[in-house]
DNA sequence: ACCGTCGCTTGATCTGGATCAAGCGAAGAT
DNA sequence: ATCTTCGCTTGATCCAGATCAAGCGACGGT
C-alpha cells in the first residue's frame, strides 16, 4: 500500500490521548486521566512488516492487539490443513478477543502490509477496568461488538450468494474506511484475492470473475489492488439481497 | 419433549447457589459470599413456553437471560424478509451477550419447549463485576468464548459440506448435553429440520436426506425427533472433513 | 535487462446441494 | 372419529459456483 521505512520513531510515539484513534479504540468516552493511566500500560512496539505474525494459533495469550494504521488478518486452522480467513482489521480495530476464554490463541494473526500495532497487556487492562467503570462498559461493549460482527458474518456465509457476499465485504471496507477519516471510495486493498476468496467462502476465480463483473456494469473500478467505488447505492440494493428472489427462508 | 405443566415454582424457586448449573453459568468459580450476591439481582421468571420470546429484534437491551431447563432458538432477520437462525440455546448458556454494545437487540430469542430461564438484568450485573474482580473475568470469558463458537461456525460455513455440517451439529448437541449430565447419544431434538436446516446454511431437503442416509449407514437412529448416536467416532471423522478430498484452500 | 515465480484472469466443464414436485403420516382441531 | 394442517421424506431436475485448465503480466531477485 505504501513505502515502507515511512513510519518513524515519532509516529509511534504518540500516545492514546493523542492518537487520532482514541475514538475508536480503547480510550473512547474515558476522562482524560483515565486515558492517562490507559496510556501507561499500552505498549508500543516499532512497526511490523509484511507476514509478521502478532501471534499464532497455541500460544498463550497475554495481550489484546490494536491495528494503528495497515492491516492484519486472522486466520484459523481447518482440520484438513487449510485455513480459514476470520477477518481483516484496520486501524482502531482489536485483535485477540476470542484467547481471553481459553488462554489460548485458536487463531493466528498476520500482518498484510507495514503496520504500526499497540499491544496492550490484558492482564493489567483487566486491573484497569475493574477501577474505572467506564472503561469496564467500554470492554464489554468491545467484546459484544465483535459478537454482533460475527453474527452478520454468520448471515453472510449462510444465506448470500456470492454476488452480495461481494458487494458487502467492498462496502464493508469501505465503511470502515471512512470511519478511520480514508476515502471510502478510493482505496487499496492489502489483502490477495486468494485471501478475500477464502474469507468470503468463495473460490478465488469466483471472486475474480464477480470484479470483473462489477466493472462491466459501471459499478467499481478495479485496477490490481486498487478500488474505485464509482456506484455505492447499487452495490447496496445487491447487499441487500435484491439479487434475485431467492427462497425466503423461513422456520417453524 | 415432556409435558408442560411438569415444571412447578419450587423448581424455578432454585437459587444459584443451589442449581445444578452453577458449574456452567455465570456463578463458575465465585465464593460463596459473592454467589449470593450475584443471586440476589437474578430474576427467576414462571416457565415459558414454546413460543414465547425472550426478547424481540428491536428491543431494548436489559438483561441477560441464562437457559435452566429446556432450549431456546435466536435468529435475526435477514434483509429480504427471511431468517437466519443463529443458534439454539441449552441450559446453562447465557443469550443476549451480543446486545450490550447497541444497547438495542439485534436478533430475537425464542423458546423452542417449555423452559425455565433466569433473567439477569445487565446494569446490575455490570455493577457487580467492578466489584468482584472474579465475576469480572468471568464476563469476559463469556464473552469470549462467545467468540470463539461464532468463530467455529464461520469455519462450518465457510468451508464445510452438508454432511460435515450436520455431523458437527450433532455432536455439538451431543457434547453440549452431556456435559449437563444427560445422555450423549440419546436426546430429542427440540427444532425442526427447517430450523437445523436454515442454521447450518442448508435446504430442508437435505438436512431430511442426510438423517437418512446417517440412519442407513449405521451412524444413528432417527425416530422423528428422537435421536440417537451409534458411532460417533465415526461421525467425529466426518467433521474433520474427512469426507472427501476437497481442495486445500490457503493463501499466500 | 532478464528470468522465474506467483497472483490474477478467463474459458470450459462438473457437481453438490438447491429447487421443484409429490406424497405420507403425525398431531391438533372440530 | 374424521379432517386438516404441517412437518418430513423421497424423487427428479436444475444451476451457482467449484474445479480444471491455460495463459498473462506484475514484481522481486540476480
Amino acid at each position: 500500500m505504501s513505502h515502507q521505512k515511512v513510519i518513524s520513531l515519532e509516529t509511534i510515539r504518540i500516545a492514546c490521548r493523542n492518537c487520532s484513534l482514541s475514538s475508536l479504540c480503547l480510550p473512547m468516552g474515558l476522562a482524560p486521566d483515565d486515558v492517562e493511566r490507559l496510556d501507561e500500560i499500552v505498549k508500543r512496539t516499532r512497526p511490523l512488516h509484511r507476514g509478521d505474525f502478532l501471534f499464532r494459533e497455541g500460544d498463550r495469550f497475554r495481550s489484546l492487539y490494536v491495528v494503528k494504521t495497515g492491516s492484519v488478518k486472522t486466520f484459523a486452522p481447518s482440520p484438513e490443513g487449510g485455513e480459514q480467513v476470520l477477518g481483516f482489521h484496520l486501524p482502531g480495530e482489536v485483535i485477540g478477543l476470542d484467547a481471553i476464554d481459553k488462554d489460548i490463541h485458536a487463531c493466528s494473526a498476520k500482518v498484510l502490509e507495514t503496520s504500526a500495532i499497540c499491544e496492550v497487556p490484558f492482564t493489567r487492562l483487566e486491573e484497569l477496568t475493574a477501577t474505572i467503570p467506564s472503561l469496564q462498559h467500554q470492554m464489554y461493549r468491545l467484546l459484544s461488538k465483535e459478537i454482533g460482527h460475527d453474527t452478520d458474518m454468520l448471515l453472510l456465509l449462510g444465506k448470500k450468494n456470492a454476488e452480495e457476499r461481494l458487494a458487502a465485504f467492498l462496502l464493508s471496507l469501505s465503511k470502515r474506511l471512512h470511519k478511520r477519516g480514508l476515502s471510502a471510495t478510493d482505496f487499496y486493498l492489502s489483502m490477495s484475492r486468494h485471501e478475500i476468496g477464502n474469507y468470503l467462502g468463495l473460490a478465488v476465480e469466483t471472486v475474480s470473475r464477480l470484479f470483473t463483473r462489477f466493472q462491466d456494469d459501471g459499478l467499481m473500478n478495479v485496477d490490481r489492488k486498487h478500488i474505485q467505488l464509482l456506484d455505492v447505492s447499487t452495490l447496496e440494493s445487491l447487499v441487500g439481497g435484491a439479487g434475485q428472489n431467492r427462497r425466503q427462508q423461513q422456520q417453524s
